[in-house]
DNA sequence: AAGTTTGACAACCGCGCAGGT
DNA sequence: AACCTGCGCGGTTGTCAAACT
């Protein structure tokens, strides 16, 4: 028995832009009823319309605390960390962006900021630090937490060590992806309850304007504070942790010296590796010559449970030329220098 | 002035999930 | 367990006006 067809495959119901009537009417109708019941709501209120329609109309126009007007500075450059963070999710994203609706963030993105990003980015190539991973399987129960993004593609791959760009920042889901080789072992589901903790204190303390309770959760379980003072907190940045992007990427970074071989905090590596601990794998983390490796050695902690966990991991961190790149060089990488 | 292209935004569509039966 | 229902999400398409030729 299959499922009933949607309405909108009724052809004698209204498609199209929306009267001044039919808005009046489906305004008033929800005034007195609420935001309930999309799919009886047109028949109820007289609209000869598909439910669906009915609840985007209100959602994405009607609604009275809808924002009108063009997308300020400040809206533009938290859509900007928010997509570096989470990829196409517009409806977290508008989340963040009181009155403004995941339609249209999807909207503005796609006419405004992929270009904008795109051109500044193919202007002002940046040096390669974290190497992201080829694309691979998929594993299965990270489709919801990591949904494909349109914007990177497999034909993407020269983008891997080249630079920084709005489509990079899209590796997050794919290196977690692409760690999800097709076999998993118990040691795998480990690496992956971590990483799902992590995103979901990610995901609520996006959701949550005061996400002191989030910022307490992930400071008592790893050395973050020891780098970020609690007062500078931003949940925005715990990102990286969990999404295997460059902390540099998104946080205000202090260039600090956690590892004598460079000029980088690798405090995020500390916290993951504490997350590795706890889940017993940390012993599984260290992967030849690259980063985490040198972080071990140097009792410090090495990477993203996730980022280095992958046993096929074959394109890691290239910490020579990490190294190589000045202090000068890296500070330019930075989205979020503060004054 | 007319036709064409482009950009912006509204709306549609299909899919998947969650909860109920 | 299987199915139904409603809803939310993200990708895609349609529409219209402005810009361009």
């Amino acid at each position: 028995m299959g499922r009933k067809p949607c309405c909108s495959k009724r052809e004698d119901l209204n498609r199209g832009a929306w009267t001044a009537h039919e808005d009046i009417t489906l305004t008033n109708y929800i005034h007195t009823h609420g935001e309930i019941g999309w799919r009886s709501l047109p028949k109820k209120a007289g609209l000869n319309r598909c439910g669906k329609s009915c609840r985007l109309r209100w959602l994405n126009y009607l609604r009275p605390d809808i924002k009108r007007g063009n997308i300020s500075p400040d809206e533009e450059d938290l859509i900007i960390r928010m997509h570096r963070l989470l990829g196409n999710r517009w409806a977290l994203i508008a989340g963040r962006l009181p009155g403004r609706t995941d339609n249209e963030i999807k909207n503005y993105w796609n006419t405004h900021l992929s270009k904008k990003l795109a051109l500044s980015t193919s202007t002002a190539p940046m040096p390669t630090t974290h190497v992201p991973l080829q694309k691979s399987h998929s594993f299965p129960g990270m489709e919801k937490l990591s949904p494909p993004s349109q914007n990177y593609s497999e034909d993407d791959g020269d983008k891997h060590c080249k630079m920084r760009s709005a489509s990079d920042n899209e590796m997050s889901s794919d290196v977690l992806g692409g760690m999800m080789q097709t076999s998993i072992g118990d040691e795998e589901e480990a690496a992956l309850d971590v990483s799902r903790s992590w995103r979901q204190l990610l995901e609520e303390s996006l959701l949550d304007e005061d996400s002191e309770v989030v910022e307490n959760q992930i400071l008592s379980s790893s050395n973050l504070n020891d780098s970020y003072p609690v007062e500078s907190f931003d949940p925005l940045s715990f990102s990286c942790i969990d999404f295997g992007v460059e902390l540099e990427d998104i946080y205000p970074v202090q260039i600090t010296q956690n590892n004598p071989s460079d000029n980088i905090d690798h405090s995020d590596c500390l916290a993951t590796y504490n997350a590795a601990e706890q889940a017993g794998i940390a012993d599984k983390l260290q992967q030849g010559n690259n980063c985490a490796e040198q972080m071990r050695q140097m009792e410090l902690g090495p990477l993203d449970p996730l980022f280095y966990y992958e046993k096929n991991w074959e394109d890691s961190v290239d910490m020579t030329a990490l190294c190589k790149s000045s202090e000068e060089e890296y500070l330019d990488i930075l989205v979020d220098i503060p004054n």
